[in-house]
DNA sequence: GCTGTATGTTGACGGTGTATACATTAATTT
DNA sequence: AAATTAATGTATACACCGTCAACATACAGC
């Protein structure tokens, strides 16, 4: 009675499956606790293993961190494809792509600020981290470039001068969503402003002037 | 011969301005080795005193480092203001201050990050974080005020349910300087863009829709 | 069935934040 | 001026962290 008595309650020696248990357990933490609490030997603990345990999944706790942006930058571009798959009008795909960006952040703020942070140096190490981030401004960019014209693959460029309005639409969505989820907006600060901030970048995305030529 | 022979040259036990030099020793090492290697201990060895000598300044690693960020909000402010100063136009004070804000941001990366991010749980509780952090804002509000028309101690509010320019543009700013800084921007995304951030951020402000009622 | 390889554990090392107790100097009171 | 107190810096200790090396277990293909 004692190591593998009544088929296998007694949990196995191998887990079966720790490299997803593993960043199942950080992405839990993650959002529990956050970026600063987040250690290799807790995700560990977490996935119920010894602590050296991920040291067969991932070279690091950089490289463990890294998957979990790839599903973060993943989780963002599924959610951008599914909003503008929503709306026929381009700049309906565009706001509706803001809005989803916005919802992003907030509901994932921790792993949102990890996928741009400086936890991870060298973003482009990781592959697998590459290729999600890569896809999840391809999903950005097609609907832009939808939005601005021709080319279906890069941000379109301007004949006279005038900027990108969708790298600006970026640009500012990126900025509310790190402002919001910083906490730095005080609905105070503009008149008449709710304090939810979903509505907030509702109002915004709205009237942001996506279409000025 | 031994601990106080000739003068004070054997250094003296109390430092004298350990505050402060603890500040630049963060600072130095924050913009050499960024927040991921910053130590206690080690800006305790870069101000040359022992370990637990900065306790006697600052209550934990947190509050010191809140110090360094509220150093870096004044620091912002005056660049802004200073940037504000040299235009009449509330149009080019704003484009001013934008391009204030991306320089400040990637001369200061480190710090930038800092000054918004999580390392510093609870920003309000730092009384001295939290009057620089105001202040930073008040300099963007007052010539936002000035540009939207009368209020200058805050974001002016809409009549039509238009948004508030200056409030976008803040976003716009400083999602451009984050993209900028977390190596997301690739000059290839924008046709016959420059990879240089600053002219970059030249051309966007200079284009970005300021003026639309 | 044997053997190699993938996966998991134990133990150790140096580094970190911080609490406690102590040492030294400056400031204040008498 | 002397004595007391407060401010400032140090030594030591503890628990935790990332990671390495050595060892244990289980699965896979011959």
């Amino acid at each position: 009675m004692s190591t593998s008595n009544r088929k296998k309650i007694e949990k196995p020696y191998h887990h079966g499956n720790l490299r997803i248990a593993l960043l199942d357990a950080a992405a839990d933490i993650l959002a529990r606790e956050g970026v600063t609490k987040l250690s290799l030997r807790g995700v560990a603990r977490g996935a119920g293993v010894s602590q050296t345990a991920p040291y067969r999944h991932f070279k690091d706790k950089a490289a463990l961190l890294a998957a979990v942006a790839a599903r973060g930058f993943q989780g963002l571009a599924n959610a951008m494809r599914e909003g503008a798959a929503k709306h026929e009008e381009p700049r309906d795909r565009l706001a509706e792509i803001g809005r989803t960006y916005i919802r992003f952040a907030l509901e994932h703020d921790a792993v949102f600020r990890l996928m741009f942070g400086p936890e991870i140096p060298d973003k482009s190490a990781d592959a697998e981290l590459r290729a999600a981030a890569d896809d999840a401004f391809a999903a950005l960019a097609s609907t832009a470039a939808g939005f601005n014209g021709e080319d279906t693959t890069k941000f379109q460029g301007e004949s006279d001068g005038a900027p990108d309005q969708a790298f600006t639409a970026w640009c500012f969505v990126h900025g509310l969503a790190t402002l919001l989820i910083d906490q730095q907006i005080k609905p105070e600060l503009i008149s008449g402003a709710t304090a939810n901030p979903i509505e907030l970048s509702q109002r915004f995305g709205r009237f942001f002037d996506f279409s000025r030529p």
